[in-house]
RNA sequence: GGGCCCGUAGCUCAGCGGUAGAGCAGUGGACUUUUAAUCCAUCGGUCUUCGGUUCGAAUCCGAGCGGGCCUACCA
């Protein structure tokens, strides 16, 4: 008998002994203390003995996870959501309940209830005069001072790992506190956060593939989001001058400790405002957030420090060229010339890429990485940019910014493109270049297009990945860490890892073979 | 996508050609202030899968599956 099956019978069996004295999963149950309050009160009383008048009467709830048999009486830990108590339970004051003891595994939820008391090796500790189970357990917990380790357990059951490891719990706590700042910073300034479709006809709003779905009724094929972008527009054209989204968008890609195929995206719009003026709110965004859920503004990570004090290194696109792949990219006006240059550095480079592409390209594997503390990069090549308004002084570049932080890009904004005339352009030379095989161009969305021609005020927009700020805030350097449930690929069963296995086998052997040749 | 590494009991890990091991958890026993409780005994394994080499494979070789790290694209 395979030991698991082993344990799951013996736990089964204690379930049905417990089941014959009463439910081991009542539907209610009454706390008057959690662990953290119930030491808070004892203290605050000024730790009464339990046999006093003045005692402090308690019912506290938990995972039972550590058990300490001493014979006639028994520790256990008791954990809720706010911390440890300890529970002592005695023979002579329990009877036959104690007895009961037997039935209980780490992991059981209990309820237990009696006064505070401080046992001599100065642990708070409730005197139990009544218990139950509240939860019968049927696999066994986690080990108790290894935990779960391994990584793949860790994510795939990640109640495991939340409720053996305070680092995860703690890591999906500060995810929560910064959500709630970024909300409360955004309403605080008078957005309005709103939610737009996640099923589309087009995907659009970015340079990446979409996930397909199919609308049964319909009959028709949609595609879930890879932005908020464009509903958020037609928003503004609408009448509603500050929204944001803060929402998940989808990206048909690979699965990396960088990436993951569905992510948090936020994004906000602001009427008459241009991206300068986004500039200054993401300064005051990222400290804002930093001090919320970390208190201050400087973030280590392993060997270096990021401080998030405003206001963050400027330069643009073509400085941050110059400075750090050393060359002017004027001076290599044609794909051909700058594919050349490519070649020279050792720069791998994807087949049938535009100029832009190629140039971004360089960006990432020259510049980007030496971005370490935050450093807004200004004015993006047009061609990378087709949502973006032109400069007026320089019609090659774009009003748009992208902010890194360790390398990450963590924010890109733009003065919003709203002239539908060279919208309806940019789009269709998007189109071209996909005709020509560069797969990193944007859809053009005929229904989008037709807002803009209704007039879309000038604009300030924004985009910030999620995920990627809390691996900021929490100092974590896979976003899978900072991603409760990322994506795992599937794990076969036994049947079809043999399948595999097999096929595997005949593909490298076709046709039978004859032993005796 | 490419390179390197890993997969042994429920969990954490040893073992690296010769009968499959420890700690924790479980089970039985001792113990009424312990806290990684302690002590005694004990149960528990298709050693990731398939194939190969060998008298003999957890161990060596190949492939598959899953995972990790680095690297590349995208946020």
């Amino acid at each position: 008998m395979p030991s698991e099956a082993e344990l799951l019978a013996q736990r089964l069996e204690k379930r049905e002994r417990l089941l014959a004295l009463a439910d081991p999963y009542p539907a209610t149950v009454r706390r008057t203390h959690s662990a953290a309050a119930a030491a808070a009160a004892f203290a605050a009383a000024g730790e009464p003995a339990p046999d006093s008048a003045d005692a402090i009467a308690v019912t506290v709830t938990g995972r039972v996870t550590a058990q300490r048999g001493m014979g006639r009486a028994s520790f256990l830990d008791l954990t809720d959501g706010t911390g440890r108590i300890q529970l002592h339970l005695r023979s002579d004051a329990l009877g036959d309940s104690y007895e009961r003891l037997s039935l209980v595994d780490l992991g059981d939820f209990v309820e237990a209830s009696g006064s505070l008391f401080r046992t001599r090796t100065g642990e708070i500790t409730v005197a139990v005069t009544a218990w139950r189970v509240i939860t019968k357990a049927l696999r066994p917990m986690p080990e108790k001072w290894h935990g779960v380790t391994d990584v793949e357990t860790r994510t795939r059951q990640r109640y495991l790992d939340l409720m053996a490891n305070e680092r995860s719990r703690e890591i999906a706590l500060t995810r929560v506190a910064v959500l709630a700042a970024v909300r409360r910073f955004f309403v605080g300034r008078g957005f309005l956060e709103v939610e737009t479709p996640v099923l589309q006809e087009q995907a659009g709003g970015a340079a990446a593939r979409p996930f397909m779905t199919h609308h049964n009724t319909l009959d028709r094929d949609l595609f879930l989001r890879i932005s908020l972008e464009l509903h958020l527009k037609r928003l503004l054209v609408g009448g509603l001058e500050k929204v944001f989204e803060i929402g998940r968008v989808f990206r048909n890609e690979g699965i990396s400790h960088r990436h993951n195929p569905e992510f948090t995206l936020l994004e906000s719009y602001e009427a008459y405002a241009d991206y300068h003026d986004v500039a200054r709110m993401v300064e005051e965004l990222f400290a804002y957030v930093a001090a919320e859920v970390h208190g201050t503004v400087h973030i280590t990570h392993g060997e270096q420090t990021v401080d998030l004090t405003a206001p963050f290194a400027r330069t643009t696109y073509r400085r941050a060229l110059q400075e750090h792949a050393g060359f002017d990219y004027r001076d290599y006006p044609t794909v051909e010339a700058l594919r050349a240059l490519a070649h020279e550095r050792r720069l791998p480079v994807a087949q049938g890429a535009s100029w832009a592409t190629l140039l971004d390209g360089f960006m990432s594997a020259f510049v980007e990485p030496k971005l370490v503390q935050p450093t807004f990069v200004f004015d993006y090549p047009v061609e990378l940019s087709p949502l973006a308004k032109r400069k007026p002084d320089d019609e090659g570049a774009a009003e748009r910014f992208e902010l890194f932080v360790l390398g990450y890009e963590m924010a890109n904004a733009y003065s919003e493109l709203n002239d539908p005339v060279d919208q309806r352009a940019r789009m269709e030379e998007q189109a071209r270049r996909l005709a020509a095989g560069d797969h990193e161009v944007e859809v053009a969305d005929e229904d989008f297009l037709v807002a803009l021609e209704h007039g879309m005020p000038p604009t300030g927009g924004l985009g910030v990945g999620i995920d990627r700020l809390v691996q900021l805030m929490t100092g974590e350097h896979s976003l899978r860490e900072v991603i409760l449930f990322p994506a795992m690929r599937e794990r076969p069963s036994g049947e079809q890892a043999l399948e595999r296995a097999r096929a595997a086998a005949e593909a490298r052997a076709p046709g039978p073979t004859d032993p005796a040749s």
